[in-house]
DNA sequence: GTTTCATATATGTTAGAACGAATATATCTT
DNA sequence: AAGATATATTCGTTCTAACATATATGAAAC
C-alpha cells in the first residue's frame, strides 16, 4: 500500500512550497472560506487565487463546495498519514506567525466587520463554527459551545 | 525579525519536496553520514547526490564537514523556528515508512556489515552515537549510554 | 433569454529545477 | 611532482511552475 509514499510526500511538500498557498491554508485553518474573501484579503488577482486553490485541491489538501455563485474551500485530511500529521503541525505553526495573523485579522474585518465593503455586502457570511474542519482544536470548539 | 518568514518557509518546503532529498534526510536522521554511502545506498550518480546535498545546505537543513578526502553531512536545526518543528515532525514520520526503512537497512549493511564491499574498505566507518544531531531522540542516546 | 456576477480555465511567456555528461577542485598516496 | 580518489561545479537540455492577460463556464437577476 505505501509503495508510492515518497511520491505522495513530494507532491504534498510541493503544495506547501509557495507563499500564496501557505497564506490560503492559513486563512482556511479553522473554517471553510469563500473565494471572494481570499482575493480581497491577499490582494491578489482572481485567476492567481483560483489556480492556487486548484493546485491545493489536486494535491488533496482542500475540497470545494459550490453555493450558488460562490465557491467555498476548506482543508481536508490528506489521504497519506504522514502528510496528515505534518499538515497538522504546519497549520498549528502558521497560527503563531505575526505576518499571517495580520491576514487573519483582515479576513475577519472584511467578512465580519460592522462596516463591510460594498463589494461584500451580498457575499456569504463567514459562519464560524458552522463548517469547521478536522484540524480545529477541541478547546476552541468547546469554548464556543459554552 | 519575522518579516520574511513566509519566504523562509517556502524555501524550506521546496527543500523537502523531492524524493531524493527526502531519502537523504532519512539516512541522516540520526547521525552524520559520508557522501560515499549516499551514492551507494541510493544507487544514484555522484553529481546528483552532490547537487541535492548542496541544495539542502543552501536551504539551511544540513551542514558539511570535511575529513580528508571525505565529506560528511548532518542535519542541523533550521534557523526558522517553524521549519525546525516541522522538520522534527517530518523526520519522525520518515522513520515509520517501510520503503525508507529499507534504505536505512542498506546503509547499515554497507558501512557496518561484516562483509563490507571492497569499495568501502577504506571509507570512514559509520560512527553511531559519535556525532549525533539535535533531532536524535533522547531515549536512544540513553539506551546506548547504559 | 440576456446580462451580470463569481469563479475557472486556456494561452503564451518567463524563470527555475533536475538531469546526464563533462570538467574542476581538494586531498591523499607514491 | 604525478597519479588516484572523493566530491563539487559547470554546461546544455528538458520539464514544470508561476504569472498576466484573455476568455469560458455556471448560477442568479432582470
Amino acid at each position: 500500500m505505501n509503495t508510492e509514499t515518497l511520491g505522495e510526500l513530494e507532491t504534498f511538500f510541493m503544495a506547501l512550497a509557495d507563499k500564496t498557498r501557505l497564506r490560503l491554508l492559513n486563512l482556511m485553518r479553522d473554517e471553510e472560506i469563500c473565494v471572494c474573501f481570499f482575493t480581497e484579503v491577499l490582494s491578489e488577482s482572481q485567476p492567481k487565487i483560483s489556480r492556487h486553490l486548484a493546485y491545493l485541491r489536486n494535491a488533496g489538501l482542500v475540497e470545494s463546495r459550490r453555493n450558488g455563485k460562490w465557491m467555498h474551500y476548506k482543508i481536508i485530511e490528506p489521504a497519506n498519514e504522514m502528510a496528515a500529521s505534518i499538515l497538522r503541525e504546519t497549520l498549528a505553526s502558521l497560527k503563531t506567525q505575526k505576518n499571517l495573523q495580520q491576514d487573519y485579522e483582515n479576513l475577519e474585518s472584511v467578512c465580519c466587520g460592522t462596516t463591510v465593503p460594498v463589494t461584500f455586502s451580498k457575499a456569504p457570511k463567514l459562519n464560524k463554527y458552522a463548517s469547521t474542519n478536522m484540524y480545529r482544536q477541541k478547546e476552541e470548539i468547546e469554548t464556543f459551545l459554552l
